[in-house]
DNA sequence: CTGTTAGCGCCTTCAA
DNA sequence: TTGAAGGCGCTAACAG
């Protein structure tokens, strides 16, 4: 491979193109916009003839710039790393499709900072809308967004004072799902494992949705554990409370040990799997017979493992959260809305028996 | 939640700028493109006043139109579901936002036909390069791209016919220290499993340089076995070869019976789940003492289950692949340049003992 | 140092 | 049925 990259020819603009059709630069642009209703067949011929020859590509920008909308709306992601939010992009881009939109997708990887700087961006770059799944999103840095500005729409999490459309999990129902899928079992001592969530309006909710669900049923016992994932060392000390309560209840897998009473309850996938390489690496391959595992997302590797997981309907939201924007952006006017979806339970080996 | 939802106010042009703060328009042009050095401190101060009373934002879009650049290149993605692509994409995102670019992230989803209409999205939307990592494209699809019109880069995988840089592991060297690994552990059964790799060029290498060091080796038996995820009936085919090697092989993992001599070698992470899935499914949860499992990349589970793998530098790969195209857009028009990243191996109980 | 004058590529009245 | 003229928001010569 010697040869030399190519330079930019420059392409083709609109002008180009009536010049080599012979017509004027009108003609082209209704062409392009599809009023062939009221333009004459040989001229329209001329005209695809001229942009075929000439390769040409209206400028989307340019478009942009005199219509005021470019068709662009931006999508904030939290955390690529999380399958969740792969899932859900992929229903945003379903739907983005189908409407004619194209989603300008931003990782904040969960800092932020970023979250601020590529809201910023998206101002920068006027799209029509913003759909937010975010991790430190306050109210104020939204507002130029979704109050005086730019439509948005919430995924996972709403945003303490901020009015918008919403769209996610029915969280209290899951965590509802989950706990008693727990106690129908047969566990007595619950932990639920969730990250820090005074900023998480689906944390919240999920957790105490736990500790109302563990209530109703008296004679178990419901902890919740903080386990905050960016700091190493609160994950130390977290799993040593938790190993002490696994020790404490005993069940080592012996033929005559009494099955464990006891199981774990991830909020989510990347928790889960956090407990999971703790225990495994812990308790060794076996650790499944100690402890049981359940957790809300279903990440691909949830079957392999064998643990039992509440699988969102991660597609749904990610569509329904673009249809919800693409009103807004039509003018939709009508008060905000929630969309909360149910979840759907997977029990596999972990907490089956 | 009753409060409807505001209107957009229009957002303040450049032009309402310079009324408010009592100037012309190119002062303020001036200010936003930092040449401060020739400005009276007085206007700028009144120019900082007026911006911040008006929340002004300047218009990317416009800006792009008039100076012929807009900071926008595409990033067109294959797979998102495949742990490689995003975190090739933190990579990516760092090198975009340390040289001021910005990433339309387009994923094809293994779709043939969406990687075409998104070429030509982009193309639309005038980035001025592109990365590339995709399934199916071709010479022809990529001509306007690569060829005459906007720099491109491709990721993993190159493009027959098609001159342009290239980024991704050294697959050469990566299957070659997988099979030594393998060989070095004991296994003389050796299968390459790999999804269809006729218009995939790293698959191809990995299958060759699988070959080859087996060839090194004389009295190891080596196979590959193509796997097309893409269609539950073959993959059934080929599962079903599979089980019948092992069946053969022997090494129910009883104490007396010697140590299996089977080892599957997966080209990527989608195919090693797929087998460890099959085999957790036919064989149990001990299905590893049966049958070692190595794989190109290692996804977030690897750990978990203990396989084999053989690391990719993701990071480095979106990196450099930025730096590349960044090169190309400003102009730099050295002849096509690869560059060949060293995979490492992380051992795992898989395949030790 | 600062403002005026042309466009960038396209769409949109308004005439013809 | 078609075209000419003006402007979207911004930058880039030119003048002053």
């Amino acid at each position: 491979m010697t040869t030399p990259l190519s330079t930019t020819p420059r392409r083709a603009t609109i002008t180009d193109v009536a010049r080599e059709a012979g017509t004027g630069k009108t003609s082209i642009s209704r062409y392009l916009n599809g009023e062939m209703s009221v333009m004459s067949p040989e001229l329209r011929a001329r005209i695809e003839a001229a942009i075929a020859r000439l390769d040409y590509q209206p400028n989307q920008m340019a478009r942009g710039l005199k219509r005021g909308r470019n068709r662009l709306i931006g999508m904030l992601l939290a955390d690529l790393t999380n399958p969740y939010t792969v899932e859900v992009l992929q229903g945003v881009e379903a739907a983005c499709h189908a409407l004619g939109l194209m989603p300008l997708i931003c990782h904040a990887a969960n800092e932020v900072e970023m979250e601020r700087r590529y809201l910023q961006l998206l101002t920068t770059y006027r799209v029509e809308g913003v759909i937010v799944n975010a991790l430190g999103v306050r109210e104020e840095t939204l507002r130029p967004v979704g109050g005086g500005g730019i439509p948005a729409v919430l995924v996972d999490r709403s945003v303490e004072g901020l009015v918008a459309d919403m769209v996610g999990l029915d969280n209290r129902a899951a965590a509802e799902l989950g706990t008693r899928h727990l106690l129908a079992q047969g566990f007595d001592d619950i932990w639920f494992v969730v990250q820090p969530f005074e900023q998480v309006s689906s944390r919240q909710l999920r957790e105490l949705a736990f500790r109302d669900a563990m209530r109703a049923q008296n004679a178990a016992r419901g902890h919740t554990l903080v386990l905050n994932l960016a700091d190493a060392d609160e994950v130390e000390r977290g799993l040593a409370e938790l190993d002490r309560a696994i020790d404490a209840a005993g069940g080592d897998g012996g033929a005559d040990d009494p099955a464990p009473r006891i199981a774990l309850f991830a909020a989510n996938a990347p928790v889960a799997l956090r407990l999971a390489l703790h225990l495994k690496a812990r308790c060794g391959a076996g650790w499944q017979a100690r402890v049981a595992l359940l957790s809300i997302d279903d990440p691909e590797w949830a079957e392999l493992a064998g643990i039992t997981t509440i699988r969102q309907p991660t597609y749904d939201i990610g569509y329904r959260a673009v249809e919800f924007l693409h009103e807004r952006i039509e003018g939709v006017q009508t008060s905000a809305r929630d969309c909360l979806l149910a979840g759907e339970l997977i029990v596999r080996a972990s907490t089956s028996r």
